[in-house]
Formats: structure tokens, C-alpha cells, sequence
DNA sequence: TGTACATCAGTGAACGCGCGTTCACTGATGTAC
DNA sequence: TGTACATCAGTGAACGCGCGTTCACTGATGTAC
């Protein structure tokens, strides 16, 4: 029944072939199984069609294995908030796209997300967010929009707003699939710029205007 | 080392009062450990002071406990929501103590909030949101600030938007409580003004303005 | 050109562990006669 | 008032399972002489 592939002993000095195989088998097992307790040395090794302990001469132990996947995850989510970035008209509707693809991200590949941004991280392990490129590079995107002056305030404090928003549609959507959402892109499109905007006002229009007053405002709009 | 509590065997009649013991018993391990895994029958039955065999005669299975504490946890969650909505001056301030009292819900229970809307449900467990009057209540809640003519919409669709703003604080906090947040009172506030301000603003200016018109918008009203 | 040796890339078998679950059982207590 | 019996609230011991990890080992391949 279980494919057990025939693999040939990397040659002499190509060891470390091994360690890229293993890891992509480990990303492999978490998108088709959706889950995480799927990635067992045993599943990883019997996909590589390798030896259990053959595991332990690329990765210290299974931990080490998963920060690797770990990492590799916030890479590719870089790389996506990035490209999406740069189809942005200007620096906030860039932001906007950003959140988009964030959302897209955690749809794609929704337990490779879960391990990264839904489990508890300890320790060591804690600054994983901090560490990655990601969240700096959003930053990076937030403060040009400060500069343009479509937000106001610190940055990294306007950022993890903005993280929380999609986070939260991210998050909401991996864990409960089968809940009666709307058409997905109607309902990412409207929560994203919910945020932007809402950030766009609550930033500009002063921290401590009561949310009645800013209702009050906006009806002036509409005349 | 362990505490083995000595518990008395229930009198006639009174056999039910171990599946309350028994549920308790979990509640308080998820607290106490901080991690779903400590919750094992073992550990359960140990706490309670009684035999692992003992929860089989009130739980069908390790899962129906998990239901049953799930269960629990929304009732819990509710109860706060509309505790919290009482004390709005008006019904959209309403629903902003209510999205606060949200987020201060998953942090004083992190882990009781992380199995309950950070995991995946799958099957009949998954309409576990739909099934609590949580839900319901937080979209009645939405009802009157639409009615109240603050918001524009369908209120579930709206109710969702926001829950994915509130949820997304709740569950960054609850998964990477080392990250560098900023104070937690001011963070909160800001994501649920955010949320709230931007909820209103889309919602009563159409959902195809763009975000630069909006913008645009807002700077009239500081003058 | 031949051979001993070191190194490299792995393997097979076993370890102990904690888990959920099952099964035959025990012993106290209420009830029927 | 006494006794047989049914019921109830549990228990003790064992089941098989998959897991991460370890350890002594193998066999091909390059290198030194």
C-alpha cells in the first residue's frame, strides 16, 4: 500500500542532499495530510525512502527539523508579501495587497501556517516572528505610508495592527473551514481594507476621539 | 510527589457528580499546564482521584470530554460578551467593550480559547461556533448598531469581520506571548477602535470606494 | 598497479514511554420478600 | 427483623500502538603508500 521509494545513497561529499530532501518531505506531509502530527520521523523517513535514525545526521533531533520548516515557511511568506507589495498602486494600496496575499498565504498552505503563527512557540523559538524577515519588511511598508501620510504613529506599533486584522481572518479561516463564510474574497477584501481604513482614521484622527464621534464625522461625508 | 487526592465513592444516585469532577478536573489542567496535551485520562483521573476507567462511565471517549469542556469554554465566552455589552453608553460602544472583553476572555484563558477557536474541528464538531449562543448574541449585538444606523449591512457578514479583528489579537497573544507587544490595555484598544471605525466607515460609504478615497476623505475632516 | 586503511552515508534492531481503551472484577448499598 | 438479590459506582491489570531516540553495525568509495 505505502510507496516505500527507492532511494541511492547520495555519492561521497553530497551528504547534505539528504537534509533538503527531508525537509521538503516534512512540508510535503503537512500539506497533504493537513495536519501536524502527520510529520513523524517515521512518515518523514519512509517518504525520503530512507532509515529513521538517517534523520539524526542532518537534524539534531525532531524540534530541529521542525524550526527548519519553520523557517523555510516565513521565507516563502516574505517572498509573497514582497511581490505583493510591488503591484500596490502606491504605498497604502500596496499595504492593502499585502494583507490580501497574507490571507492567500495562510489559504494556500493552511498548516504550514498553523505551525508557524498558530502554535505556541517557547523559549528560544519566541522570537521566530522578530527574526524573520517578514515582519520587518512589513514594517518597512507601514513606515513608507507614514511618510506619505496616510498613517500616523510608530511604524512597528501601526504594523502589528494590521497583523492582527488579517491574522485574525488568516487564523480564522484555517481553523474552521467548514464555518459558513461568505465568498472568500469578498469577505478578505472587506476585512483588509476594514483594517486600513480603520487604521487610516484611528491614527490620524487622534488615539482618543471616541468611536461615536468618528460616526459622526463620517456622516458629514456623505453629504 | 504527585498529589493523589483520596475522593470518596459518590453515593446512589449521585454517580453524575463525577462527570462534573471529571470535566472541572480538565478545565483547571488546561489552566494550570497551559498546554492540551497535559490533558491526558490519565492525568484527568489522577487530579480527580479516581481510576482512568472511572471517566468512561460519563464520557463516551477522551473527545467527548473535549466537547464537553469546549462546550464550557463557549458558555464562559458568552457570559463575558454580554457582561460586557451591558455596560456600552450606546450599542456600537457596546460592541467595542464587547470586542475587548473578547480578547481579555482568550487572555486569561489562553489555552482554553487556543482549543476551542485555534484548532481545527473537523465532522459534526465543526459547526461548534454556529451552535453556541455566543455567536448569535455577538451578531444581535451588531443587529442594533445597524439598526441604530451606525453600521450599514447584513449583520453576520458585518459580525464576522469583526470577530476576525478581535480573534486575531486574541490568538497573536495566546500563540507568541513573548513577542514584543506593547502594553496590552492600549494594544487592545487600538486593534478594537481600528476594527470598529473601519467596520463603520466601509460599511456606511459603500464597500467599492477605494482606500485612497477614503483617505482622501478623512483629511477634510481635520480641518 | 595493488592493497591497507580511513571516511562517509547510511541501516536494523531495540529502548522505554505514555497514550486511549477494554475487560473482568469488587464491594457497598438499596430493595423485595 | 433477616436475608437474598440486583444495582450502582467504581477498580486493577492488561492490551496494542506509535512515538522519539540510541547504538552498534555495514558497505561503498576515496586516499596513502
Amino acid at each position: 500500500m505505502s510507496e516505500a521509494p527507492v532511494r541511492r545513497r547520495s555519492a561521497r561529499g553530497q551528504g547534505a542532499a539528504l537534509r533538503g530532501e527531508v525537509l521538503r518531505a516534512a512540508m510535503d506531509l503537512l500539506t497533504e495530510t493537513g495536519q501536524e502530527d502527520a510529520v513523524s520521523l517515521r512518515a518523514v523517513a519512509q517518504r525520503v525512502g530512507v532509515s529513521v535514525p538517517s534523520i539524526y545526521l542532518h537534524f539534531a533531533d525532531k524540534q530541529a527539523l521542525l524550526d527548519a520548516v519553520c523557517e523555510h515557511v516565513f521565507e516563502a511568506l516574505d517572498q509573497a508579501l514582497q511581490a505583493a507589495a510591488l503591484e500596490g498602486e502606491d504605498a497604502f494600496d500596496g499595504l492593502r495587497l499585502q494583507g490580501v496575499a497574507y490571507v492567500h498565504f495562510a489559504l494556500a498552505n493552511p498548516e504550514h501556517y498553523r505551525i508557524v503563527l498558530m502554535r505556541k512557540h517557547e523559549g528560544e523559538r519566541a522570537d521566530l516572528v522578530m527574526a524573520s524577515s517578514a515582519f520587518a519588511h512589513f514594517v518597512d511598508s507601514v513606515a513608507q505610508c507614514v511618510e506619505a501620510g496616510v498613517l500616523e504613529g510608530e511604524p512597528d506599533q501601526l504594523a502589528m495592527r494590521l497583523w492582527a486584522a488579517a491574522h485574525g481572518l488568516a487564523a480564522l479561516l484555517v481553523a474552521k473551514p467548514y464555518f459558513p463564510w461568505p465568498p472568500l474574497d469578498e469577505l478578505v477584501d472587506s476585512v483588509i481594507r476594514m483594517a486600513g481604513i480603520g487604521l487610516a482614521a484611528t491614527s490620524r484622527l487622534g488615539d482618543d476621539c471616541t468611536m461615536a464621534d468618528v460616526v459622526e464625522r463620517l456622516d458629514r461625508l456623505r453629504d
